[in-house]
DNA sequence: CGGAATCCTCGATGATACTG
DNA sequence: CAGTATCATCGAGGATTCCG
């Protein structure tokens, strides 16, 4: 490899350090792409999504009744929703067997797992702050 | 610092570790603790407390009008009550100047400057794969 | 300026029934 | 089993008005 470091950053990010570097302001976000991530977090900053989202990682393959049982109060409607909202995204993918009784399989793609290694951060501090964050409910609701 | 591991890492994380090095199951989750979880989850995986998050992490002390500005749509009920949520859970400090026209400027705590820290794998996750989940929606949108 | 209060709508979600 | 289809609801959220 000539220069192993383009080949692990992308011309956008090698322009930010640079940036950076040269104390200069980031780059202007294009309000396109602004749109599209917000929109993209909008659907993977869902509820069920992230509860199916960890489940799989967890467990690895999973058919639709297995998961509709693990995920604690979901419908069917939004099993399936859910579940299809994930595969456009290309988070998952939905294997149909071609038996009777049918069966279908659902499983992270690599995709899937990386989004899932990027929110691990979220739920890590979910649970490190759980009590303060609770402590700070109960100190606000008794304010006067 | 007699033992400076036992100082930066909680019971449960050293209890979880040991498990790990034993090859032993993880501990099961308190099934309570795991709805607050879930609970306060929902309720910072929020478009709009993402948005405001992520504006006060940028730019620091901002008045209600500034905030309404930045976040693109937004209306005044949702900003109201998202900042509500947000000052409720610890995330922020609302500080009301005793001045006419009234004055008030709201700042991330440092529980939400961790938070905000812990959604930027998220946020970066979501600008680097953008390309590819849109990719696979359009594939998935032109199945047959 | 920074809200609170009111009314109203519509889309997300649940419940139910049906089917390959 | 793994859905689809249909109907019903209900509450989140927008628009508007008023106020200290």
């Amino acid at each position: 490899m000539e220069n192993p470091l383009e080949n692990r950053f992308t011309a956008a990010d090698i322009a930010d350090a640079e940036r950076y570097m040269a104390h200069e302001p980031p780059a202007e976000i294009d309000p396109r792409i602004e749109r599209l991530v917000n929109d993209l977090i909008g659907r993977i900053a869902d509820k069920w999504t992230l509860l199916v989202l960890e489940l799989l990682e967890e467990k690895g393959t999973l058919r639709f009744t297995q998961i509709g049982r693990q995920v604690e109060g979901i419908s069917q409607k939004m099993l399936t929703q859910t579940l299809r909202q994930m595969e456009r995204d290309g988070l998952l993918t939905r294997t149909v067997h071609p038996v009777v009784p049918p069966r279908v399989d659902y499983a992270l793609t690599p995709l899937g797992n990386s989004l899932s290694a990027a929110f691990c951060g979220v739920w890590v501090w979910a649970e490190r702050n759980l009590e303060m964050v609770e402590a700070a409910r109960a100190t606000f609701d008794a304010r006067d």
